[in-house]
Order: structure tokens, then sequence, then C-alpha cells
DNA sequence: TGAGCTGTAACTATTGATATTACAATTCAC
DNA sequence: GTGAATTGTAATATCAATAGTTACAGCTCA
């Protein structure tokens, strides 16, 4: 299973608030034009970002701007905050392995410490790119266009 | 969305294995009961993983042994037996983002090398623990319990 | 030859992702 | 104030993946 498209959409979001934010009233609609998503459902991924204090989101009049400075921002921040994983857990352990057997009751003895080390690789490397990047890169690719 | 418990299964089966090989055969029955999970689930695992070389199945008589050293499948071997992700991508991208917009028509070009960092992060975490590290921590914490 | 097992098909239930319609509540320009 | 634009959210629908279950043909060997 793939790590929800929220996350690709979040960081395409960021790249659009910061690219048109100056010249543009960036609104749910015009944010569903840019991804090809439905509104609703960039509406909530607002929702979720507002929530983790990324964004401001202007009720009534519309409109995204971003609360700090880019590079205070990792993808970590927002992987996080659109919740793709649950219980903050990336692997689905099997429910309930038989406590009968000496293997199905150490199972998570055994498991969960690797576990954990894998997950902790993902987050380290997420944590370790932030949205200023994303700016720099949205400006390379942009004006390479230009040319 | 959590990468499938296929992948813990995957393990638990080959603790099992390791554990009980040598006195019981570990039939599809006897790992359904260890890891409280049907049967034919079972079953279609030990097909992914016997496809990718790393065990062999006793067609009619039953049983299932591992065809290499432990210490030579690692965990991203299983992980990719099982197919956690579809076409190797751990992020899902949406679709269809504009060509209309600046951002849209480039977003590709702009995350998609971050996404490889992040999926080759945990990818290289995952090469780096063998079954011979769970063949070894299961020992230990079955021997715990035998004090 | 029969018991035990695998491989697989078929069907079901459940869950999460995403799309869509609809509408109350909000804000501001006029 | 009023109306146009917008957000926040509920309700519903569709689709895909996971996982459970039943069933059974085919294999293997005692």
């Amino acid at each position: 299973m793939q790590i929800s498209s929220r996350f690709t959409l979040a960081v395409h979001i960021f790249a659009c608030i910061d690219t048109f934010g100056n010249e543009y009233k960036v609104t749910s609609d015009f944010l569903a034009g840019s991804t090809n998503v439905n509104p609703v459902i960039i509406r909530k991924i607002l929702g979720q970002l507002k929530g983790a204090g990324l964004i401001e989101v202007a009720r009534g009049t519309g409109g995204t701007t971003v609360t700090k400075p880019l590079d205070e921002i990792t993808f970590l921040d927002v992987y996080n905050a659109v919740e793709c994983v649950e219980n903050g857990e990336l692997f689905h352990f099997h429910e309930n392995p038989s406590t009968n057997c000496p293997v199905g009751r150490n199972i998570h003895y055994i498991l969960d410490d690797k576990l954990y080390r894998v997950q902790s690789a993902l987050e380290k490397e997420l944590a370790s790119i932030t949205l200023a990047d994303i700016k720099q890169d949205t400006e390379k690719y942009l004006s390479e266009e230009n040319r």
C-alpha cells in the first residue's frame, strides 16, 4: 500500500502558495485547478495543514498563507500533518498472533525495534528536506521554462 | 496508509520455520495457528516468498524450508517479495496535475528526486537487517521465557 | 489408495482514498 | 445591509486493497 497522495498534494499546495501567493488569491478552487483534484479534498488537506499550524486559511474571504519561513517546515512536518499512517505506525502488524505459540507471543519483542529503526530512517530523511528546497527547485524549473 | 501486514507476517513465518522446522512440518495450517491469520492468506504469502526464491514449499506432502543462509536474506528481500508497494513506488502521486499551471506541469521534476531519496533511505535500512538478526532475537526471547 | 497438504478460484466484508453535491457560516466590497 | 465569493463540513458514492472464508482439483507419500 502506498503512502496517500495527500502528501504530494500538500507539497504541491505549498509550491503554489509560494509561486502565486503574491499575484493571486490562492483558494481551494485555484489549487484544485493546479492539482486536478477535487476542491473539497483540497480543503480537507488545507484543514489538516492549518491544524498543524503550517498555514492560515482566510475564512469567508478566502486565500491561504504560510505561517513560518519555508526552511523551518520539513517534509516530516507535512507528512505528519496529513496523517499518512495510522497511530504513527508505518507498518501494519497482524492483529492477534497466537499466545500459545512461543514465536507468536514474542513476535512483537522480536520485531518492533527493527520496524522502529526502518520507520526512523524514513522520518529522518523526510526531516532533512524542507519547503525551501521545494521553493528553490520550483523557481529553477519555472525559469528554465521561460528561456 | 500503512504497509501491508504481509510484511510482518512474512517475517513471522521465517521465525517459525527457523524455530520449528527441525521438530515439526511447517504447514500453512501450522503457520495460521501461530499468526492467527487465515491459512489461505498464509499460502498466498508463501507463494510470493517462493516466487522470490526465498523458500521452498513441498507440494503435496507439505512443509516449508528456507533456500539460503539467513544472513543472506534481508528485510528488503522480504519486503519486495510480498509486494508492499505498487510499481515499487512508496509514494502515491496525484494522477493528473494540470499542464496549464506552471507548477502543475513541473511538480514531478520538483518532487521526484526527493521522494526517491526518502524511499531509498527506507530501503537502505530494510537492507541492513537480515533474518539472521531475527533468528538471534527469537532465540534470545524464547530462552528468556524458559528461565 | 487414502490422508494430508498445496495452489488457486470465487465470493464476501471491511476499510481507506478520492470524488461529488450540497449548504450553512463567514467575510468583505459595494 | 446585501450579495458574491469562499470556507468548513456533512452526506453519499465509487473504487481499490486487505483480509477472511469456502471449496476443490491436483500432488505426494506412507
